[in-house]
DNA sequence: TCTGGGGTCCTAGGACCC
DNA sequence: TCTGGGGTCCTAGGACCC
């Protein structure tokens, strides 16, 4: 029997009072780069990943071009040139702060809010009349759009997988602007039959592939499936998925965020490098931004990974890639101690002969600070206050004014970012550099 | 020439124990 | 010759997200 046959006496999609609604940022940060530069709105703009490697965010008129999300820059280039694209290196202080002020709006419009990621937010609406929903909505987008210059769209559903349709919809369609309710059963059932399930929430790549392989197109499509065949071949996800598409919710709203369980620090690098000392430069560098973010959110590790490989993309290259768990014999947080355990790790996996692409470093196991404690604690004290006047004088005079000497000075290595705007919003001294 | 970075969760399978 | 079975914990890898 499938879910819906079992479900559909029921009636989930009436039975649940509570609302969530789903505000995404369109293009979010192709619409940062237009808050300050009013020159490109409306004309196509695009955002580059870090060492201007793809594209990763494109207005609506970008995306009318053709240009792909993900597509390298390169490929691009030929339209992008053509189509007189505006092309931005990713500014991610800049993207940082305009979420942070867009975030902080939206939670004037509900008590609960889950900040999902860099552009979205949940908010849950219980309690409300239904009716007054839509002027709620626009509300919203209103005000976003009034106070910070971000053009948004709403998605309302009784789930979190049925406020992602909502907002997909929202996006999607022109004539719904911006706005999309979806509540009733009949609606939702209409949608689902039409929406790929390439399109749901929690489902990827090589999940749709599969079902597509098994003659399940759309979401409607998919709820058709017995429960067994869901459960066996996508696991407790795919039954979960299920669920909240036939408005029984199993995702609650996480009004507070989870402390990190890892943390990751990771570059390709500008040029293809081969000596152990760039390679040691760059890491030091990375283990050394690794240590800043963990004293930023108080949390410690005795373990992480190191890794590093070539570029899997030039096939006539040689080819190499490794990684290394590498043990702390206590809690940390101190960028000298992780510095120098990443460095001996190298040692052991670097191999000389290839074109190194990409390193990186990952602190696994995350635990609080307050949970160092006993035979440490001299050390603790020593190195905290250390780490604390080198955080205040990089905070206060700029990154990297104080590193570690195996940083080194000449960073052959380090990204690329051509076409980078101003950090409008966070660095005085950039902005001034740029007015003058 | 040029192909991002930072996360989470789940699962299968091995190691180990009694 | 014949060599258990069930539980737990850990880890690597794969899938997903933005």
């Amino acid at each position: 029997m499938s879910f819906i046959q079992q479900t559909t006496d029921k009636n989930y999609y009436r039975s649940s009072k509570q609302l969530f609604a789903l505000i995404d940022c369109n293009s979010f940060y192709a619409s940062c780069e237009r808050i300050f530069n009013t020159k490109i709105i409306k004309k196509p703009v695009v955002v580059l990943s870090n060492n201007d490697g793809c594209i990763i965010a494109r207005s609506d008129e970008a995306k009318e071009l053709g240009i792909q999300m993900g597509e390298p820059f390169f490929k691009a280039k030929d339209i992008i040139t053509k189509n007189k694209v505006n092309v931005f290196s990713s500014n991610y202080s800049l993207y940082g702060d305009i979420s942070n002020r867009v975030m902080e709006v939206l939670s004037t419009f509900s008590p609960e809010i889950e900040i999902y990621s860099i552009d979205e937010a949940f908010l849950k609406f219980d309690g409300f009349n239904e009716k007054k929903i839509d002027d709620h909505c626009k509300k919203i987008r209103d005000t976003i759009k009034q106070w910070i210059g971000i053009p948004v769209s709403v998605g309302v559903g009784r789930t979190k997988t049925l406020a992602k349709v909502a907002n997909h919809l929202a996006k999607k369609n022109k004539e719904k602007k911006g706005i999309s309710i979806l509540l009733e059963e009949k609606e939702i059932k209409q949608e689902l039959s039409i929406l790929d399930v390439k399109d749901i929430w929690g489902i990827g790549k090589k999940l749709s592939i599969f079902l597509k392989s098994n003659g399940i197109y759309s979401a409607f499509d998919f709820l058709q499936k017995e429960r067994g065949w869901v459960r066996k071949n996508m696991g407790v996800i795919g039954e979960r998925i299920v669920m909240e598409l036939l408005g029984l919710s199993c995702l609650s709203l996480e009004m507070i965020p989870n402390s990190k369980k890892n943390c990751c620090v990771s570059r390709s690098f500008g040029y293809p490098i081969e000596t152990f000392e760039d390679l040691s430069q760059s890491v030091a560098n990375y283990a050394t931004r690794a240590a800043e973010k963990l004293r930023e959110d108080n949390l410690v590790t005795n373990v992480m990974s190191l890794f590093l490989l070539t570029n899997y993309f030039n096939k006539k290259d040689l080819q190499y890639s490794n990684s290394l768990k590498i043990q702390i014999d206590y809690l940390t947080n101190d960028t000298v101690v992780i510095v120098k355990k990443a460095l001996e790790g190298l040692k052991k996996i670097y191999r000389p002969g290839y074109k190194y692409k990409k390193a990186g470093i990952i602190m696994l196991n995350l635990s609080q600070e307050s949970n160092i404690q006993g035979l440490f604690e001299f050390n603790k004290e020593k190195s905290s206050s250390l780490m604390k006047s080198f955080d205040s004088i990089n905070l206060r005079y700029g990154n990297s004014t104080i590193h570690t000497a195996a940083e080194g000075i000449n960073k052959l290595w380090s990204m690329q970012r051509q076409k980078m705007s101003p950090c409008y919003t966070t660095r005085f001294n950039e902005l001034l550099k740029v007015d003058l």
